[in-house]
RNA sequence: GCCCCUGUGGCGGAACUGGUAGACGCGCCAGACUCAAAAUCUGGUUCUCGCAAGGGAGUGUCGGUUCGAGUCCGACCGGGGGCACCA
């Protein structure tokens, strides 16, 4: 018998698929659709099996739902801008386009040889002027639709290098090439303004059902809807008013002290005459930007001398702090401490030797005996130490505040989200040129459409530091288009989180010469499975959100939802290995020698392994998706990365693991080519008086039918996938002879239809080994007959006291007396009971039988 | 620091809405075939006590709800993801 070759095999089929142009998107009335997507790569030069993965998973269902009946549009792109192509320039010299189009064209012909089912005449490329043109005039349109705005923002500023950092190039508050410590300055940038969809992309998440629980609650945390009270304190001895926000105005009792962002209005001013403050300011505003790094800084204040009166309680005024951990971004800059309620608050105080006061006492505590350690009590309970508000629950305290504030006019009821607006700002050159022109006498004008694209410079030079676009002699040089005279243009390009905010919609009219084609637009949305890592569970898909409700607006949508199901894949890792000279080593370099130790192949050197985490060129854990699927055949790979681990999981890649699936692909392979002779034609009738063996298997392909159908539809692959292992045990474990021979084709034909949307080369193959004609890619699926799926019996445990004692069999929906009769039949059950009275018999009809005793 | 997720044999995992924990794969052990090896096939494999029959323990840790908890609730510990200029 002659083994499966895969590489002759799967590079036959790829070439008969393309030839019949079977995975190119029909847009036609008869059938419904169904987009299939997974998030396009950066084309960073080489696959590797996070993206096996991913876009198996992908294609599995865009098999799958081509076989039930659908037009499919699984599509592919590169997300082609980005930082990595002028990194490269400034490291190799080579020109970011040169090298974006190369790694494009390495990594085409890599995800080829997977065997995906993508319609190639589609593909897309975001530096491609073709579509970020189009992206050009959808700024436009946003602008027209009061969506882009300009005002100044910080960003991470390199003094050395002269450069704006992108917040994972700052590095312990250190700029990562020049090692310089990082500053903040502030610039004048673009912005879209996401939060006018505030409401709408909170409230929306909700019928978003087919969406992973956490990514809604991510993104619920995220956009952040708090109601509070916006007040303002006199401040003793000035005329101006301390405006704060709080989300706890029940705890006003409790103030000890108010604090301001250290770019609030009020600091900057007294920072101009107290140089210790101004220093202050300075020395905070010495490190980056991120959130992470704000927070996670030591809690340090100023005092500023000055004092703010307390509402409601005339003895207590408070001392007035520049705190590093308030944020100027969020609500007005400025709050108010209440220490014993608020972590962060309690940190500062107990640093600054403030009054921490419990005004909320937990239910079971009592008023007087309750204090505050070194946590912050946040849970529920009852005013107290609050006059008026003594006894209230919290919710009313803050409703009785807010109330008075808005009768006394001194503030008001106020909803405040944490979502911030859209900073698309970048000072980069490898970006979407934004199509804005700063005219000294006209301001800002944009970009007349006509003259869309607006093309990057090609002849670009990284030998400074800084924008290259900016640094370019004559590109930025040009006319104003209302008055005819000298004009600079916008030397900034977009965020590429623009050109991902839209690329599933190119994708339904790709060569339209509009930006989108409302028919194509129209019948393909939303996107039905839209599958890639958590990763992107916030910033990515909320900017995707956001985008097509603006696109709705300016008319060229009618929808709001882009992606009806979301699917996060976890992560592929691998085990790391070092050696005694510690360092990191490929796994293709790892061999065992005589004695068992695991030593380099090249060097002879000792091997230690380590922790197993995600694949990373760093680490050089990684495995080459090239050489699995020269060696074993994109097949082979595929099962494996299906295999194993549910796909929302983290997936270990091991050498062993895809040894097994290797011969699975073998044992398929076998299974089918042993049966060959004895085989009654195709098409031939299976009788419908079945018994004894034949029946058995034939109810076993039935159950895996079923069985496979739902695992798929609800994406539990490892499970199909262990479904199939079980069938072809089935099969295999038969005693062919005493099988009816159309019974046995049956059993082999499904097991080769069943694997098809994961092995559909090895699958196509093994369908014209049993004699048809026609190919299986696109072939309807199969269905499960009801009637084979029925079980007449079942077999029960019977447990005394909770502990399992033993199994029987009864009839299926056997009645509670009758089970239970069955049950107290049993030695082992009996035995179990001794002397003791029996309490109680719980029955559960086909799962239990509990002795309570 | 904040938000989200996760934790089951030697390993990856299975277990529908609370109802026989360990399906399936890997590894390992034994056997068959072979001059031998590879490949393949058959059987076994949670731990523990026991010759066996049989018993005990067991889903990160501690506690709770329940006739019954891997599954629900509370606290803690370990691992991972995100935090707005990585994509």
């Amino acid at each position: 018998m002659s083994r499966y070759n895969p590489k002759v095999t799967e590079a036959k089929w790829q070439r008969q698929w393309d030839e019949a142009a079977l995975f190119r998107a029909e847009q036609t009335p008869d059938k419904p659709k169904y987009y299939v997507l997974e998030m396009f790569p950066y084309p960073s030069g080489r696959i590797h099996m996070g993206h096996v993965r991913n876009y198996t998973i992908g294609d599995v269902l865009s098999r799958f739902y081509m076989s039930r009946g659908y037009n499919v549009l699984h599509p592919m792109g590169w997300d082609a801008f980005g930082m990595p192509a002028e990194n490269a320039a400034m490291e190799k010299g080579t020109h970011p386009a040169d090298w974006t189009y190369d790694n494009i064209a390495a990594m085409r012909t890599q995800l080829k040889q997977v065997g995906l089912a993508i319609d190639w005449s589609r593909e897309i490329a975001t530096c491609d002027p073709s579509y970020y043109g189009h992206e050009q005039a959808l700024f436009l349109d946003f602008m027209e639709a009061g969506l882009v705005y300009r005002r100044e923002s910080w960003v991470n500023w390199d003094p050395v290098d002269q450069t704006v950092l992108a917040n994972e190039q700052v590095i312990d508050g250190c700029g990562w090439r020049s090692g310089a410590p990082v500053e903040r300055r502030k610039l004048s940038q673009w912005f879209l303004k996401i939060t006018e969809f505030a409401d709408e992309l909170l409230d929306d998440l909700k019928a978003l059902e087919r969406w992973p629980e956490k990514v809604r609650t991510m993104q619920e945390n995220w956009i952040g809807r708090s109601e509070g009270l916006q007040f303002s304190f006199e401040i003793e001895g000035l005329e101006d008013r301390l405006e704060v926000y709080t989300t706890r105005p029940d705890t006003i009792f409790g103030a000890s002290f108010c604090a301001v962002a250290v770019d609030h209005p009020l600091a900057l001013k007294l920072a101009e005459t107290n140089a210790d403050l101004m220093a202050f300011i300075k020395e905070c505003q010495r490190s980056g930007t991120s959130q992470e790094a704000l927070e996670a800084a030591e809690k340090k204040g100023f005092n500023t001398g000055l004092v703010a009166r307390h509402p409601f309680d005339e003895g207590s005024d408070l001392p007035i702090y520049v705190a590093n951990f308030v944020l100027m971004d969020y609500g007005t800059g400025a709050i108010f401490g209440c220490p014993a309620h608020d972590q962060r608050d309690l940190d500062f105080a107990r640093k600054y030797g403030l009054a921490v006061r419990p005004v909320v006492v937990p239910h079971d505590q009592s008023p007087d005996a309750f204090s505050v350690g070194a946590e912050a009590y946040t849970g529920p309970g009852r005013l107290a130490h609050s006059h008026f508000l003594d006894g209230m629950s919290i919710e009313d305290a803050q409703a009785h505040v807010i109330g008075l504030a808005e009768k006394g006019g001194w503030g008001r009821g106020q909803v405040t989200f944490r979502l911030r607006d859209w900073g698309i700002s970048r000072q980069r050159y490898w970006g979407t040129p934004i199509p804005i022109i700063h005219c000294e006498h006209c301001g800002i004008v944009p970009v007349p459409r006509d003259q869309l694209p607006l093309v990057l410079p090609e002849d670009i030079s990284f030998d400074k530091p800084g924008n290259p676009i900016a640094h370019h002699p004559d590109w930025k040089h040009t006319t104003c288009p209302r008055c005819q005279k000298p004009a600079l243009r916008e030397t900034d390009t977009l965020d590429t989180f623009v050109d991902s905010s839209w690329y599933f919609i190119r994708f339904t009219a790709p060569q339209s010469d509009r930006p989108i084609d409302r028919a194509a637009a129209d019948y393909w949305l939303p996107v039905d499975q839209y599958t890639g890592g958590v990763e992107h569970a916030i910033l990515h898909l909320l900017y995707a959100r956001f985008f097509t409700r603006a696109l709705k607006r300016c008319g060229h949508l009618d929808l709001d939802e882009p992606f009806a199901g979301l699917f996060t894949q976890g992560m592929v890792n691998h085990m790391t290995y070092r050696d005694e000279a510690g360092q990191w080593v490929f796994p293709s370099l790892v061999r065992e020698n005589d004695a068992g130790a695991l030593i380099r192949s090249d060097s002879g050197l000792k091997i230690t392994a380590g922790r197993v985490e995600k694949m990373s060129k760093s680490k050089r854990n990684v495995v080459d998706p090239d050489d699995i699927i020269d060696q074993y055949g994109a097949d082979t790979a595929r099962w494996f990365v299906l295999s194993d681990s549910p796909p929302e999981r983290d997936l270990i890649w091991t050498e062993t693991g895809i040894e097994g699936a290797w011969r699975f692909t073998q044992r398929l392979w076998r299974l089918v080519s042993a049966a060959q002779g004895a085989l009654v034609a195709p098409g031939t009738p299976v009788r419908a008086d079945l018994s004894g063996d034949s029946l058995d298997l034939r109810r076993s392909v039935h159950k895996a039918i079923e069985g496979v159908t739902g695992d798929i539809t609800g994406l539990h692959l490892n499970r199909a996938v262990a479904r199939l292992y079980q069938l072809a045990n089935a099969i295999a474990a038969a005693d062919v002879p005493n099988i009816d021979p159309a019974c046995y084709r049956e059993a082999l034909e499904m097991l080769v239809r069943l694997v098809s949307p994961m092995m559909p080369h090895l699958a196509e193959e093994l369908w014209q080994s049993l004699g048809h004609k026609t190919m299986l890619t696109g072939a309807p699926w199969p269905e499960a007959d009801p009637a084979l799926l029925v079980e007449d019996s079942v077999t029960i445990g019977v447990q005394v006291g909770g502990k399992l004692r033993d199994t029987i069999d009864c009839a299926k929906d056997a009645s509670g007396p009758d089970v239970e009769a069955l049950a107290l039949a049993s030695d082992k059950v009996r035995r179990a009971i001794g002397d003791q009275t029996i309490r109680k018999i719980v029955v559960v009809p086909n799962r239990i039988v509990n002795i309570v005793i």
